[in-house]
Order: C-alpha cells, then sequence, then structure tokens
RNA sequence: GCCCGGGUGGCGGAACAGGCAGACGCGCCGGUCUCAAAAACCGGUGGCCGCAAGGCCGUGCGGGUUCGAUUCCCGCCCCGGGCACCA
C-alpha cells in the first residue's frame, strides 16, 4: 500500500476488479425490495462531456448507496445510437454512420467505466442494433393494428439543414430546429404519424399523479398540450348573391357567450376555401396577396408573435347562428392553420387581436360584455337588440362582466367559463348549430424522417392495396449497410431496398423509404433494460412487471416536453395493450442542471469546454466525481471552478491519511479504551450524527450537503486526535470512525473506498457489497445543549444546559445569564423553544 | 403578456418544520516546518465603529404578521428559463 492518495494506482485496479466479478449485474430477487434508477442514455457523441460526467454520477450515486441499502438495484445504460450526427460525421470523415456510431460507443463506454460508473453492462442496449429496432418495427405495427398510426398530407415543418421533417415538438420556441438551429420551413408534405392526441386528456390529467416530477416540467407539458374548453358553432355560409347555401364553417372558440359581438369572420390564409370563395372575383387579387405573403413567412416569424395583421375581404358571407346576421368572411395572416379549424368567429370588442384587426380594416366593434362598473352598463343593460356599433375603448375586455345587446342572454354574468359561456352553449345545442367541444394545441406526432441512419418504417406502398403493414413474421426489415451517405443517397435511392412485393396481393410494389424519428427509439428503451436480451418477445411481462415502473429518472430539462412526453404516450399505449400495468414510466423524475463555466454553457464554439479526461488525469475520477457533487445541489446549475476541484482532491488525500494512520493504530487490534471523556463522547456523537444526515440528504438528493457533512466528520476526528494523544485514545471508537467514513464515501468515491477497506482496513470483500452504517438516534443525541437568550429579539447571552431540562430551569438560567440587560426593566413576555434559545421580551 | 425558477460574504453554496444567518469548500491574510519552495499543519476571515470588552448594521427593495422572518402574507425591482397572434 502506497503512504500516499494515488488514484491512478487504484482507480484502474478496482475498475478492472469489478469487471471481473460482474460486480453491478443484477437479477429478480423476490427476497428484497426493488428499486430501477434510470440515467437517460447518451448519444453517442464521441467524447463525454461535464454534463455527462454530472448526469451518470448522480444516479451511480443514488444507485450505489440503495444497493448498501438492501435494495435490489437495477441501473442499465445503453446508447441512443439513431440520428443524424453520424450521418453528417460519416460525411466529413468519409466513414459509415454505422462505424463511426459504433466506435464512439466504445470509446465512451471506456470513458463510463473510467468514471467508475456501476452499471449493468449486461443489460446494455444499442438501439441501432437489429436486435432492438426490430422492436420498434413491432410496435409501430402494434400502433397501427390499434388505429394509431396515420400518413396524411398537411402543413409541416421542414429543415432545410438536416433535410428532413420535424415533429412539432421539435421546432424550439423561436421556430428553429431543435438539433441545427437552423429556421424551420413550411411545407405540405405527405407524412407517418402517430395519433398521440388520442392521449391528449389523459397525458395531461395524469400529470396529477406525478408528485415526484418538478412542477416546472408538469407546467411545461400541460402548457404544450393546451387544453381549452369551449364550444364550436356552425355558420352557414351565404353564395355569391349572399343568399344562404348548404355549407356550414365550423369555428372553434373559447367564448360562446360574445357570440353576438361576432361583426367578422376569418379564415386562414392556408384554408382550402380560400380560392373556391374568391375564384374569379374582384376579391381574388387581394386575398391572394395576404395568402402569398403568409406562404413565404417562416417559421421564425411567425414565432416573432404579435406583429402588425393583414387581411383582405374574401366579397362573402357567413350567417351568425344567434342573430341570423350576416357577417362578413376575411382571410386573415393571424389565424393559424393549425390550430381549431382554421376559421375564427371575430369579436373585437372580446378579443385583442380582433380589437386590432376591426380597428386597421374599420370593422365595427359593437361591445357585448361591460364589466360591472362599466358606466354604459346603465343604459345598456335592458339592451337586447344592437344599438351601439362603436367602442371608444383602446383595448378589447376580455374580463368577468354582464353581457349586453345579445338577445335573450342581455343581462347574464358572464366571462371565462362563466354562466353565459354554458347558457350560449346549450342554446346552440338545442338548435343543433353549435356543441361544447375540447380543443387541444397538441398535435399528432410526426414520425417519419427522410434520412438513412434510422429504423425503417416497415409499410408497403402497393399500387392496388394501398399501404399495406411490412407482416409481423418478416420483421425486421433490415437497414441496408450499403447506402453511401457520403454521396448523399438515402433509400430512396437504392431500387434493391424499395423493391418488393405487396404482402397482400403478392403483386409489385414499392418499400417505404423513409425512417422513424430518434424519438421513437428512445421512447421504450427503459421498458428494454428489464430483458434486454429477449429475442423472442419485447420484453417478458413478469420481468417489466418486477422492476417497472421507473423509481427515479435523471436526465436534462432539455426533454421535459420531448422525451418525456412521448414516452409516457407510449407506456400508455402498452398499458392498453396489456404489455404493462401501470400508466406512468417513471415514477419520480430529476431534472439536472448545466455545467458551466464563466457563466456559460460549456461548448466547443464558446472555447470554455473542460474535458473530464484531463481532470481524470490530474485528479482521478473520484474527486471528479465528488467534486461535481459538491459545487451545487444536482437540479441547479454549476459553475466550474479548477481550483475547487483541487479542494476536493486535498479533502481525499486528508481522509486518506486518516483511515491509514487508524489503520496503522489498529492493526494489532483495538484493546481496552472505553474512555467517558466529553472528546471521545462527542465524535461518537458527530458520528451518528453525520451518519443521519448523510442518509437522509441522498434521500433528498441534496449530494452537495452529504458530502459537507462527510468534512465535517472527517474535521471532528483530526480534532479528535489533537485532542486526546497517541496512546489515550480510545481505539474501538477510531476504528469505527474510520470504517464508517469509509462506508459513507464508498458511493461518492467508489474506487477509494474500495481501496480503503480492503488494503487499509483489512477488510475482506468489497466495500460496494456492505450494509449501509446504521444511524442511532440515541447516539446521536447531545446530553447537554448550547442555547441562545435573546431579549427583544437581540441574542444577549447563552447558556448550556442539560438537553432533558425543564423549562421553568431554563428559564431560570437564561434570566441570570442575561441579568444587566434586565435590570430596571419589565419582563412581559418569555417563551422556551427546547434546544434553540429562549426569547424574553421587557419594557 | 402568461407560467415556472432564482436574488444570502470576494466566490460556489448552507440554514430539513418561523428559532443563534453565512455550515462545508474555494480564495485571501497571518503563522509553523524549510536554505528556499511544494506538500502538510495551526489560526483568522460579512460590513462599519472600537486598543479592547463590546456595540450597530446586514439575506434584492418597501410594507405587514410575530416574542422572533432568508423562511409566511401584500406590493414592487432585477436576473435566468419556458410558452406565446392557440381563437
Amino acid at each position: 500500500m502506497s503512504r500516499r492518495y494515488d488514484p491512478h494506482a487504484i482507480e484502474p485496479k478496482w475498475q478492472d476488479a469489478w469487471e471481473r466479478d460482474s460486480l453491478y449485474s443484477v437479477t429478480e430477487d423476490a427476497t428484497k425490495p426493488t428499486y430501477y434508477l434510470l440515467e437517460m442514455f447518451p448519444y453517442p457523441s464521441g467524447d463525454i462531456h461535464m454534463g455527462h460526467v454530472r448526469n451518470y454520477t448522480i444516479g451511480d450515486v443514488v444507485a450505489r448507496h440503495l444497493t448498501m441499502r438492501g435494495h435490489q438495484v437495477l441501473h442499465p445504460i445503453g446508447w441512443d445510437a439513431f440520428g443524424l450526427p453520424a450521418e453528417n460525421a460519416a460525411i466529413k470523415s468519409n466513414t459509415h454512420p454505422a462505424e463511426w456510431t459504433y466506435a464512439n460507443i466504445e470509446t465512451q463506454k471506456a470513458s463510463f467505466k473510467r468514471m467508475g460508473f456501476s452499471y449493468d453492462w449486461d443489460r446494455t442496449v444499442v438501439t441501432c442494433d437489429e436486435g432492438y429496432y426490430r422492436w420498434g418495427q413491432w410496435i409501430f405495427l402494434k400502433f397501427w393494428e390499434r388505429g394509431l398510426v396515420e400518413r396524411k398530407s398537411s402543413p409541416v415543418n421542414w429543415c432545410p439543414s438536416c433535410k428532413t421533417v420535424l415533429a412539432n415538438e421539435q421546432v424550439l420556441g423561436d421556430g428553429v430546429c431543435w438539433r441545427c438551429k437552423s429556421a424551420v420551413e413550411k411545407r405540405e408534405l405527405e407524412q407517418w404519424y402517430f395519433k398521440i392526441t388520442e392521449y391528449a386528456d389523459e397525458l395531461l390529467n395524469d400529470l396529477e399523479t406525478l408528485p415526484g416530477w418538478p412542477e416546472r416540467v408538469k407546467a411545461m407539458q400541460a402548457n404544450w398540450i393546451g387544453r381549452s374548453e369551449g364550444a364550436e358553432v356552425d355558420f352557414t355560409l351565404c353564395d355569391a348573391d349572399g343568399e344562404p347555401t348548404d355549407t356550414t364553417i365550423t369555428v372553434f372558440t373559447t367564448r360562446p357567450d360574445t357570440l353576438f359581438g361576432c361583426t367578422f369572420f376569418l379564415l386562414a390564409p392556408e384554408h382550402p376555401l380560400v380560392g373556391e370563395l374568391v375564384y374569379g372575383t374582384e376579391y381574388a387579387a387581394p386575398v391572394l396577396k395576404v395568402v402569398e405573403a403568409a406562404a413565404k413567412e417562416t417559421a421564425v416569424e411567425r414565432a416573432m408573435g404579435e406583429r402588425e395583421k393583414r387581411g383582405a375581404f374574401t366579397g362573402r358571407y357567413v350567417v351568425n347562428p344567434v342573430n341570423g346576421e350576416k357577417v362578413p368572411v376575411w382571410v386573415a395572416d393571424y389565424v393559424l392553420m393549425e390550430y381549431g379549424t382554421g376559421a375564427v368567429m371575430a369579436v373585437p370588442c372580446g378579443d385583442q387581436r380582433d380589437f386590432e384587426f376591426a380597428r386597421t380594416y374599420g370593422l365595427p366593434i359593437p361591445p357585448v360584455v361591460l364589466p360591472e362598473d362599466d358606466p354604459a352598463l346603465e343604459t345598456l343593460r335592458e339592451v337586447r337588440d344592437r344599438q351601439f356599433d362603436n367602442v371608444t375603448w383602446e383595448c378589447a375586455y376580455d374580463g368577468p362582466g354582464i353581457m349586453v345587446q345579445s338577445g335573450a342572454f342581455t343581462g347574464m354574468p358572464t366571462g371565462k367559463g362563466g354562466a353565459g359561456v354554458q347558457a350560449v352553449t346549450r342554446w346552440l345545442e338545442d338548435r343543433g348549430t353549435g356543441r361544447f367541444s375540447i380543443n387541444f394545441r397538441l398535435r399528432d406526432w410526426l414520425i417519419s424522417r427522410q434520412r438513412y441512419w434510422g429504423n425503417p418504417i416497415p409499410a408497403v406502398h402497393c399500387p392496388a392495396c394501398g399501404l399495406v403493414p411490412v407482416p409481423e413474421t418478416e420483421l425486421p426489415v433490415r437497414l441496408p449497410r450499403s447506402v453511401d451517405i457520403t454521396k448523399g443517397e438515402t433509400l430512396a435511392d437504392h431500387p434493391e431496398f424499395y423493391t418488393t412485393t405487396c404482402p397482400s396481393c403478392s403483386g409489385p410494389a414499392r418499400r417505404e423509404t423513409d425512417t422513424m424519428d430518434t424519438f421513437t427509439c428512445s421512447s421504450w428503451y427503459y421498458l428494454r433494460y428489464c430483458d434486454a436480451r429477449n429475442d423472442e418477445a419485447i420484453w417478458e411481462f413478469e420481468k417489466a412487471a418486477y422492476w417497472m415502473p421507473v423509481d427515479q429518472y435523471i436526465g436534462g430539462i432539455e426533454h421535459a416536453i420531448l422525451h418525456l412526453l412521448y414516452s409516457r404516450f407510449f407506456t400508455k399505449v402498452f398499458r392498453d395493450m396489456g404489455l404493462v400495468t401501470f400508466g406512468e414510466p417513471f415514477t419520480n423524475l430529476l431534472t439536472q442542471g448545466m455545467v458551466k463555466k464563466d457563466g456559460e454553457v460549456m461548448s466547443k464554439s464558446k472555447g470554455n469546454v473542460v474535458a473530464p479526461e484531463d481532470m481524470i488525469a490530474e485528479f482521478g475520477a473520484d474527486a471528479l466525481r465528488a467534486y461535481v457533487l459538491f459545487m451545487a445541489p444536482p437540479d441547479k446549475d454549476l459553475e466550474w471552478s479548477y481550483d475547487g476541484l483541487e479542494g476536493m482532491f486535498r479533502w481525499l488525500g486528508r481522509v486518506w491519511r486518516l483511515v491509514a494512520e487508524v489503520g496503522k493504530e489498529t492493526a494489532g487490534g483495538c484493546g481496552i479504551a472505553a474512555s467517558g471523556d466529553p472528546a471521545t463522547k462527542n465524535l461518537r456523537r458527530e458520528t451518528h450524527r453525520v451518519i443521519g444526515k448523510v442518509s437522509d440528504d441522498i434521500g433528498r438528493f441534496q449530494l452537495n450537503t452529504s458530502i459537507a457533512a462527510m468534512m465535517e466528520l472527517t474535521n471532528a476526528a483530526y480534532d479528535y486526535r489533537k485532542a486526546v494523544r497517541d496512546g489515550a485514545r480510545d481505539l474501538a471508537l477510531t476504528r469505527e470512525v474510520a470504517e464508517t467514513l469509509t462506508l459513507l464515501l464508498a458511493p461518492y468515491v467508489p474506487h477509494m473506498a474500495e481501496e480503503l477497506w480492503s488494503e487499509v482496513l483489512g477488510h475482506q470483500g468489497s466495500v460496494h457489497r456492505q450494509a449501509w452504517p446504521a444511524y442511532d438516534a440515541s447516539a446521536a443525541a447531545a446530553e447537554e445543549v448550547e442555547m441562545a437568550v435573546q431579549v427583544n429579539g437581540k441574542v444577549r447571552g447563552r447558556i448550556t444546559v442539560a438537553a432533558d431540562l425543564a423549562e421553568e430551569a431554563i428559564m431560570a438560567a437564561a434570566f441570570t445569564a442575561v441579568a444587566s440587560h434586565l435590570e430596571g426593566k419589565e419582563v412581559v413576555k418569555a417563551v422556551v423553544v427546547a434546544g434553540k434559545l429562549v426569547s424574553v421580551v421587557v419594557k
């Protein structure tokens, strides 16, 4: 054993030993409580960065801790290995995406082992392995059987840089691609969809069943799903002469109570009726100008939010079902085809956008809802028919109020979800011209991608039979290796791939050449870990039932919607298929903060990257692990500091020397000791206080304070050595403290703890197979406590009293301690807070 | 505009349930050892006043509740993130 702490000597040694002994492989064991701890699996980008180090270290500490606590802990890892970066890298370096990907996986795997992570390597999944992606295709077929797959044409997001379409979730708020950040364009294309909207209600409602998720993430998902209650209202379209036709146009509104204030009607520029309405009329030119301007607009421009509204009159009218009034139909660029029906009833007095539009184009703004304190209410309260056509307001009013100029509903209180809303909806339902309705912002998930390095969609286009699923028995549809991505080829360039016969009629047919969104691969990997090597089924029901749901999931906030929403959707479908019995995959979620340098995220372009490898080379993996945990609570961002890492290494050196000295001291046995002196008592108490603190803190993910507590125990042990000279020490206690500290440290600095346990303290068997130190509350309890004495809120003295002293006696001692401050004053009140302080109020 | 976070020493951060603000670490200052340095160790370290004992101020700002507020309530300011022409 070397005298100094030398991580470079001990870390690789133990990493090899753990691998040799398969120390972290687990199987189902009905006698133990289970715990499934999962960190989001990485994309194999090559080198690991500090974000990985932090994410996986947090998980590793918790996994190791729970194992020592007697749990059967599933702690797997794998690679989210399909995706565009592999294609881009392949083009750059003239290799094949597969080669690049598998080489990177090896590099990353080596880095993870070098960090000492306790993964069950036998369960590794790699999503681009045939044995994995075939089950992804199987899922696609099962979804299809259940009516959850659809191929349809609609306006979609197109990333010109990635040369593929994107799902709505994959376009960031400012209208750019989530991966490459280039501006996304709109294109009308036929694509494959998963009908996630069928689960919209459940995805929203079940958020309430997830108390272990951060509020922030739940709020973001709820926001994204965007449920609105309201009504559908049918407006009858008039012909060119203004006579009603058989055609109705339906709108969705959250405020049917304001229908009487509808003075114009709007269609989205992309609305299919627009061309037909203006064809061959004098209105065609100005309307088409608006349509074309909107079409040219990029998603970035659209995402800018409220801008100048543009529109044009179509020359046509619709009939308002509540009052039979004919209102003009306009095309307006602020109406979205993607939301609701692409048509809107405009109520300028109650909607700010309609208000601005009306002011721009000189359309009337009659008031239909007035706030209780509006002076105009007096004259309008009883007025059923429209008398006032134009408010003088500066902006629309959408708050609660009284309905006016609203026929039979006049005088009724109303507002969002108010009585008026319900009354008008019922009225419409009775006449068949409207109905209660719920609308979601969430759109179906566009899953097809026009790229090579992904999971092929198992479908065939047959000229006779249409779209035909590939039979289950023919899975997998293999992704051919021969595609030359460096020439920009995709599956659509490979006749040997797409030429096929129809599974239904055996006639010539064309295989689908799109691949699936990589988010489909990551939506079920956590289930596959439960039975990763199964070739007969996606997983064995009992094995998934044994481990799932994931007890603790750890990953980045960037997946607050994307991966986490998709996975929840998949799990609900699996439940409906009978593959699992639960509807939520992740019971608890921790979103870890970013690692920053100089206040900014580490990135190559900013040139502020700190390479984990360099830090390991200098201080070892253990110091790096402990450091990233110590510098901030896991969910907060942390600011990297080299000096801080050095300080961590220093502390580990101190622990090393302490345990080494104790090891030497107690090598020949602990003999008799049992001194009852205060220093010894104090150290014993401190030891148990720290056991309690570290145990609690891990449970709360306060890993930074748990390390601080271990530092305090180290300091206390050194204080004891200073206070009690060689030969006089309680060796049994000294040994107990050293062993306790080693056990507490084991999850954090697994190599050092292993070396101390076996080589320095001379135990048999891995420290990681030992039981977590037992916390003894009575041992941690102090016999005497120091209490502060406050006079009028200021600390004026201190008393040290027996912990169980009666309140009157404490009070008496306190009065004595602050006698000078009480002189000549009258005590008005005195409060004793056990173990903390005495508060005296004087006059 | 709406919804979440957050604002505490020179820095990262503590304070679990309203109870002594600043744990722990970094940095800095002083010291021991050394020819010197590194390492290690010892002591100090919120601000102001004071030789000292001690006193006053102090958790973004302004109020409030309370014996007592970083913590609870009301009203603001600033920073970060998410969503946003969603009818």
